[in-house]
DNA sequence: TGTTTTTTTGACTGATCGGTCACAAATTAT
DNA sequence: ATAATTTGTGACCGATCAGTCAAAAAAACA
């Protein structure tokens, strides 16, 4: 993992938390709204080392992809497939509590925490993958985790009569009402319109 | 609407011609991604031309985005509310049909046209909604439309049986399945997935 | 104490950015 | 004609863009 003893003048930073900075100017501006004037103020590092540390900016928006991946879109995807604590997990209707806290958790990022930067996966997909292969192949490998990690939730409802097929398909709809609600919650819809969309969406896993 | 005598030289363009070419760029490259040299190129006219006529390049854009409301909005309100002919629209089942159509065209647009644009108003809500407030008005107004037209669709399915609410309900819902689903497309997305997104959303409208 | 290796630093580059402007061109009004 | 008014044109502006580089600094070696 690590070398013991590094030869040279050591480095004054930590690779993970510069990552986390880029990650928040992407997240927060985007691509091309991001400049590498912003990057070195977040950072606190100078030009050169982020190019030296990181390669150019399209790497570095790379890199901060993947730094979201392993963190946000592997915190959702525990969510779903129940990795994590505080959502009564062992509930007999676990796989409902799990998608509609991740629901709940898209209009609390807005209304609690007035958090207007919806999701960086969101924002790479609409205005960077279809001008960029990498950020495509990217965005494509997470929406997979997610739909995965739906797919799961929606196995774990108890009496969801449904074939494997039609789990699928529920999946692939609950991985679009999700990124439609970031989508809203980026316009600045009011938190009246997003609860209606989480519990439309709700309402069709409830055969109970 | 315009005079028959102009003083002064007359145009050489046609303003709906020039904001339909303007619409464009911005509907591919977003609004930090073009740059004013980009429509210049596209629309053919000189710089000077372009400041004089429509304003900075914030009010072009804002500009563009009415365009996006006028035409292409209109078009899916247009099929959502029934105003415009092609799609059974007398049948019992019409809204439901109207609905299926527009998240159909969804797909068709990537798969037929291979139209990778998505929506400009999806575009325009992720990328600069949040950072100017003169956007997010407009896309705010937009969205509103297309409830309402979702609303409209809604009520116009026979035997749903839903309190006002929960048409309201159904609306939102729909508008946020719409929207995921522009996401899965722009972010290249294989049509299966969104045919999947499409088929889970409408099995919530046939309560038959 | 040097030598070697790596990182930090900030000045520097050419290109491009959004935006302006003076002047030529085209039309109506007199 | 000529004056008045508007539009088209392209050179021009300072600012900022992404990216580079040589030299200083900080560490491990010898």
């Amino acid at each position: 993992m690590s070398e013991v003893t590094a030869i040279g003048r050591p480095r004054k930073f930590e690779e993970q938390t510069v990552l986390a900075a880029v990650m928040d100017i992407f997240w927060e501006k985007g691509f091309e709204g991001t400049a590498m004037s912003d990057l070195v103020e977040a950072t606190g590092l100078q030009k050169g080392s982020l190019y030296g540390a990181f390669g150019d900016k399209r790497t570095l928006y790379l890199k901060a992809l993947a730094f979201y991946d392993e963190t946000e879109v592997a915190l959702a995807v525990d969510l779903l497939s129940g990795k994590c604590g505080g959502y009564e997990l062992e509930a007999p209707d676990a796989g409902y509590l799990r998608i509609a806290a991740l629901l709940q958790a898209v209009i609390d990022a807005v209304s609690v925490k007035g958090d207007r930067r919806g999701c960086l996966l969101c924002n790479a997909a609409v205005d960077q993958a279809p001008l960029d292969s990498a950020t495509e192949r990217s965005v494509t490998a997470s929406l997979e985790c997610m739909e995965e990690a739906f797919l799961e939730a929606v196995r774990a409802i108890p009496d969801f009569v449904a074939s494997v097929s039609e789990g699928r398909r529920t999946a692939r709809h609950l991985l679009s009402v999700y990124f439609g609600m970031r989508v809203l919650a980026k316009s600045g819809a009011p938190v009246a319109i997003m609860d209606d969309a989480k519990s439309g969406a709700l309402k069709g896993l409830h055969p109970l």
